[in-house]
DNA sequence: CTGAAAGCGCTTACAG
DNA sequence: CTGAAAGCGCTTACAG
């Protein structure tokens, strides 16, 4: 197998079937896309000489071709949060139904890095680009604006979309999620998120943590508001310097994994929750329904988001009108870690 | 906003830049692909061209003329599991470094849907082609075989791979993780994984729990060796099944996730672990260090798998020699939960 | 029902 | 340093 001394392996081209089965190249591309407009006689010969050879039509020709690539480019911040797992998997799921491919890439939540995906994923003339969140470097908005593609931002739905937004309000989630904290009584209640920066969803969520307690006539404790990064031994540290700093008796997480290793800590060292201190987190995933009691979350519908986007790009190009926002809506599910 | 009543947006080619900066396409090309081999005014007025009409080159046009697209495919079983989105980040990384994207495809633990995949992926004339497992439908392997370019297998190690295989001996593993259970003197030691029937890994890892049980002289109990899904409920069913079936004493799991849905089900209803029910995982994924005591598993770099799958790939081409596999190790992590 | 020609947007030798 | 021609592997009108 010194397959790779020879760079140039020739696969079969349209032609080399065309030759194997005595007719030109047309009409075995039309034995491909418009069986019924060729004999059957010929149809057959064709197919033999298909399968004598294995043959697979090259796609970036066709998608020359036909201005089309059946490919969707999709771009999260991170594959370690499951949320964005979720969408992509709700997304891959549609796309596939439709022979579409799904180009993926993984910003680091750096919008510089997202900048230089989205020019490269233009550069193969995707059908499709599914970005995160509404915020974007100017050129990486300008060029998903001006590239004529269908662009669906995902999970924020805050300010005017480039084109099509799916997602729920963070803001109005957040505060929801902690103004049932509040109710609950709590009166030091701590939140760790994401850093703000460059980050819409991130900075949304804060925001409405913040006019949660600005409602409820609380002041904000610097020391209760947290940054951290998207793992469960961030909810662990994170909890453990909160405790210690002179009592959060609440914290609200930005999502259900660093909640769950803040809840996992406790578990482990035997702090009571919620009665030394209550946990909850974002997104329902389903270790929020196993840990004992269960976690408090915003359920909001991940696959649902991925699934959405798809779809607008799957009939992005019949559709017609501006842009436009859909909201899947959430929900605070109330469990016993608060 | 009417951009889909217009289906085709005229994007700038390489034509329109030339005709802005007044040279030909050719000079175009090279200020791109060798800009020292243009002079610097010419350069600067082509850069100045595509600055203003936001220029972002055709890769599919490019990959046509070079014979090389810059894509590379994965295929994963599933994205619900961590193991594989971890082997995916690995090797998004590498190939983000050398400009390379990622294509990916969720086969669903489908053998045909595998083949699909891998025919529709090699259509992209990918770069590289990244496997799960060395079981594969007969038309899959031959294509992957036959089309010239390198092809990755990961995880399992057994049997000869197509070209390269990076992994683990799974059977080695299983057996290793269940001896160590039966050394703790564990006598009802049952086994929960992921159907075996065209699962060469699912295949191995209960061989290798056969294999230990045999070795210490102990008969299989039919009712002790359990099928499920990859997900935290079905950890948390399997495990209320078995503990009523008439009492497992200890439970190998094929999946982290799994094993921790089976742990967290035990601390809400009371079962002591590992006093009532010993239970063990496998991937080590951060979960089974916080579980309260932590959870015994199997260590296996996902990312490292990853990372290696993408730098056969990216040096690939100038390698040679025949087939092989990279084995990477494994380690059993001993932990409160055994 | 079938085929010859032109074109999709690039790059690669080959000339100058 | 720059350009004209040919080609990458397909599809799309246009003829027959």
């Amino acid at each position: 197998m010194a397959r790779r001394d020879i760079p140039n392996i020739r696969r079969a081209r349209l032609q080399d079937v065309a030759t194997a089965a005595g007719v030109s190249v047309v009409t075995v591309s039309r034995a491909l896309n418009a069986p019924a407009t060729v004999s059957a006689r010929t149809r057959e010969r064709i197919d033999a000489a298909m399968q004598a050879v294995d043959y697979v039509p090259d796609l970036a020709a066709r998608g020359m071709a036909k201005q089309r690539s059946d490919i969707v480019a999709v771009l999260v911040p991170t594959l370690l949060d499951p949320i964005f797992v979720d969408m992509v998997r709700g997304l891959e799921g549609v796309l596939a139904a439709h022979g579409m491919h799904l180009l993926i890439g993984d910003t680091g939540y750096d919008p510089d890095r997202e900048e230089a995906f989205v020019a490269a994923a233009l550069g193969r003339r995707p059908d499709g680009l599914v970005l995160t969140g509404t915020q974007h470097t100017p050129r990486a908005r300008r060029l998903a604006a001006g590239s004529g593609v269908p662009v669906v931002e995902t999970w924020g739905i805050e300010g005017e979309p480039i084109d099509r937004a799916v997602g729920y309000d963070q803001r109005a989630a957040a505060l929801a999620l902690t103004r049932h904290v509040l109710d609950r009584g709590y009166e030091r209640v701590a939140y760790v998120g994401r850093p703000v920066s460059g980050n819409g969803r991130a900075a949304a969520k804060r925001d409405g943590y913040l006019a949660a307690l600005r409602a409820a006539g609380m002041a904000v404790v610097p020391e209760l508001l947290m940054e951290c990064v998207t793992s469960m031994e961030a909810g662990k540290d994170a909890i453990k310097r909160l405790v210690r700093r002179g009592g959060a008796d609440a914290i609200v997480f930005s999502g259900d994994r660093i909640a769950a290793g803040a809840f996992l800590h406790c578990l482990d060292t035997g702090l009571r929750v919620p009665d030394d201190v209550a946990v909850c987190g974002f997104g329902d995933h389903d270790i929020a329904r196993l840990l004992p009691g269960g976690l408090t979350s915003v359920r909001a519908d991940s696959v649902q988001i991925g699934r959405l986007a798809g779809e607008a790009i799957v009939d992005g190009r019949v559709d017609d009108g501006g842009p436009r926002s859909v909201d899947i809506g959430f929900e605070v599910v109330v469990r016993g870690s608060t």
